[in-house]
DNA sequence: AAATAACCGAGACGGTACGTCCCGTCTTCGC
DNA sequence: GCGAAGACGGGACGTACCGTCTCGGTTATTT
């Protein structure tokens, strides 16, 4: 398998490409010479661009520190608040906004890479959250975060309505007021 | 512009060949020759395979009788639970779904495209839900319509869990008491 | 079919080609880059490199004014003479050679190449030879011009021995020789 | 130097591809592979496939005893009737004919294989024959090898005529008749 | 017998060329 | 005089070999 420094040359000229050139300009060709690779070598590797993507956009997450940090000041509200504007950010963050475009787009074709996206990426991260709103003692904590977290991706693959931050305070409010007739009534909840 | 003849021989063609071949198949040169047409002929009027295709899906929603039809029973509990029943229907239905995820990742990358689709396609149904909820004296219709909506395409666009009954029913009872509870209070609702 | 302009263009290119670089550098991407034009415009026309360089070949040759030149002095000597010199002079000519190998060595692994070559420029050539020799009342010309032309060959293709002045001289001499006990008796010959 | 076992599977390899997928199957990895060997171990010990198919067949003609062997019963016809069959049968037998060809086509690209063919293949074959012309008290027996040789290479190279029992026969006798002419004159000779 | 070197298999690597597909433009020719 | 048919320059595809280059794991001495 391929040495270690041909992954990381790789992963930088797929990043670089696809920030500055947009996702089209993202080829095996154009990758293999930005990162001055031959096209065996990637092809050994990785069997589209979409893989090589995904792959540089595990390796980054991963140096960064891995899991997604869910707050958790004991305030569900300010912790909601928090991790929707993190969100926002870094879904229209200029510097990654084509790059998520692009595998997202990848990920309409490729069933395989759906699942990898899925396990790697997008259970991890929503593992997280739901277990936010288990420890507030929410009920069906999944449906929960799916609730809270769906909008969000909606506005931004669907590019229906634009993010503000009186909608983010009142999707929060409304999650919460959910939540709290959700929780599991009788029980001592953590929080209020 | 195209003669009508013509705009029909190629709406059918890319429509058979997203169905029958995937995404990737859908090509200029093939669609020309599955139009019997020519490929300057197809440059007059369109500029991409995304912009044909989407007009191809619009001109059969419209000839399908254009707007979503969005029912309205009096009971709103059960006229969600058949609109999203019946959304879900069709984004899984093994004839559109390749086709619908291919327009979905063109999105992606062409924002004029995204632009025309978000107004012919996803405004006028999403104002006719809105509508719905509006009916129903709900509060904030345009939150809550989204709010509806967005796990069902989140759960579509990431594939992140499989549709079942049973959480459609649960997901529409939570909308359900969220609208209730944000429905204007004193005023006599129409439905209950 | 390709236009005549782009036929030219590539003729040009695979002589220049050929003579510079050898034979090695021939090749589909050379061409169609020093010419000009794309690899697909040379795939719609010719099938290997082998085929342009025939193809450049038979061009030159019809534009030089098309058959082989046989001196018919009256004198056979004489002529066979001049006739092995100048096919000498063409084998070994430094703006030929390398090309003229070439081609020798494809007609080696493509039959196809092997026929077109032998009925549009080997036979003509050939028969141009025979007819002087039928000319001298020669019996058996066919075999006599053979026999005249083979050893040149022989020594080109294997290098088995080099050219030099007094061989030409010596082996001629022995075809003459040759042609005339197996001239047709007891007619009156042209020529002695 | 390799080691003899390397050699033999080498060779083993290279006659039994060039044998059974042509011309163009021969290749440095495909040898490699078959021979069960690694790429570098053929790069010590040859420089191109042309080396070492060059390299097996003369491994394979010193293994069948080495030097042509060219029958010398006293009768110069029979003897070179005998000799031009078994060319022929050698040229044309399909077991050997795209290996033979391979080689010639390489020697017109490579001068230093060309050189040892000639030496170590070409010339040892020719002396042969020369010798039995020399026997025979034939004045310039080089030449007269060489015009009796060149036609059937020449046939052969350019497939300019097929071979057949008829043209040997004539042929054969067109050189005893140019032998006899040109034998040393006054000498008693060994045979008529 | 253990140490030491030479050799070899395996195959990653930067490259070049292959032959194909499709792009978007431009030209030709027939209805 | 419009439009199908398709040639054209171009770019990317995915594959096959090229020749070079480490890697370990034998072999075969050499001590």
């Amino acid at each position: 398998m391929a040495r270690e420094s041909t992954r990381s040359k790789v992963h930088a000229a797929v990043l670089s490409l696809a920030h500055e050139s947009g996702l089209g300009a993202v080829t095996m060709e154009g990758i293999a010479a930005r990162a001055g690779v031959s096209k065996q070598t990637l092809y050994r590797s990785w069997d589209s661009t979409g893989s090589i993507l995904f792959d540089a956009l595990l390796a980054r997450s991963v140096d960064a520190g891995g899991e997604v940090a869910v707050p958790d000041s004991g305030d569900l509200s300010n912790d909601l608040r928090a991790l929707a504007t993190g969100m926002i950010a870094e879904l229209t963050d200029p510097a990654h906004e084509r790059l998520l475009r692009a595998v997202t787009a990848e990920l309409q074709a490729d069933d395989g890479l759906a699942d990898r996206f899925r396990e790697l990426l997008l259970v991890p991260q929503q593992s997280a959250i739901v277990d936010r709103f288990r420890r507030a003692d929410v009920a069906a904590p999944d449906d929960v975060a799916e609730l809270f977290v769906a909008p969000i991706f909606h506005r931004w693959l669907l590019r229906s309505r634009p993010f503000c931050e009186a909608w983010v305070t009142a999707h929060v409010e409304r999650i919460v007021r959910l939540a709290e007739h959700a929780a599991t009534p009788g029980l001592p909840r953590r929080e209020g």
